[in-house]
DNA sequence: CAGGATCCCGCTAGATACTG
DNA sequence: CAGTATCTAGCGGGATCCTG
């Protein structure tokens, strides 16, 4: 095939999966990814700042960082047992989360971001910045919306 | 206060919603927007490339686009209606689409996004492009993941 | 064509209790 | 500390029927 250009590679490997068809894997891949817990279990262990700009300020940038299940537990307030320990599962079979034992007494778990978990982070990071950010103009969307009805 | 510089505006404007919080309104926000339908809405609103690079090729390029219901129906295989309306209202709601009526026989209705709606695509159209990017990686991750148990 | 209204099932999130 | 196990209430979400 030498008519296969580097284009036609990017365009095959588009095309080789697509959310908009329902029974594509990547349509399931994209649920799960699209979740609170998964947003801001990447984001706390991402830590403030993933991918810092030019020059760093010592001490308010720390990257990737592992972190213990209680640490992440307190960070993301509300979160239940249950769904911290099953989506930190779901992360981990997916490659975007590694878990390590340490056999202290009693016995301490870490989890950190793998390479793929980290591209995924820098993504996700964007929407909880976005709700964060735009937080006012959707209520202010709200409130007259709301009001006209 | 002559010490409010432009980075104490940014830190106060990150502070004020912090989606980490279980009570802070960005928590809720970001579990509606972090939906499979709210992503591939948006993302089938905002056409093929939302902001194209450098050079854009005439034909290929079709920035945001009103669509008809049925059009969103069709291209987004497999949601029901009860999701693809009740998606489709929260986000007009919330000011990230607009929803038009054209009194003709039947009724045309398109929906389009709007300021804030694109700017939102453009974040989650990256969540779907790294599902669609990133599914095999991730398939080999749970077949190893699964071997192991 | 573009929904509104209902019914109803599944399953998932959350609370609680227990364990290595 | 870092989970597992169990139970249940609630609702997400699909199917179905109907309408302007």
């Amino acid at each position: 095939m030498a008519t296969t250009t580097a284009a036609d590679k990017r365009a095959q490997a588009k095309a080789e999966y697509d959310a908009f068809l329902a029974a594509c894997p990547s349509r399931r891949l994209l649920d799960r990814i699209s979740d609170k817990w998964v947003t801001l279990i990447l984001c706390a262990l991402g830590g403030a700042h993933p991918q810092g700009p030019g020059h760093t300020e010592p001490g308010t940038e720390h990257g990737p960082r592992p972190m213990r299940y209680s640490e992440l537990s307190r960070q993301l307030a509300g979160v239940s047992q249950k769904m911290l320990t099953q989506t930190l599962r779901a992360l981990e079979r997916d490659g975007l989360v590694t878990r390590t034992v340490t056999p202290t007494v009693p016995v301490t778990v870490t989890y950190e971001l793998t390479g793929l978990g980290l591209s995924l982070q820098q993504v996700v990071r964007g929407v909880k910045g976005w709700a964060e950010s735009h937080m006012d103009d959707v209520l202010a969307h709200r409130a007259t919306y709301d009001a006209d009805a």
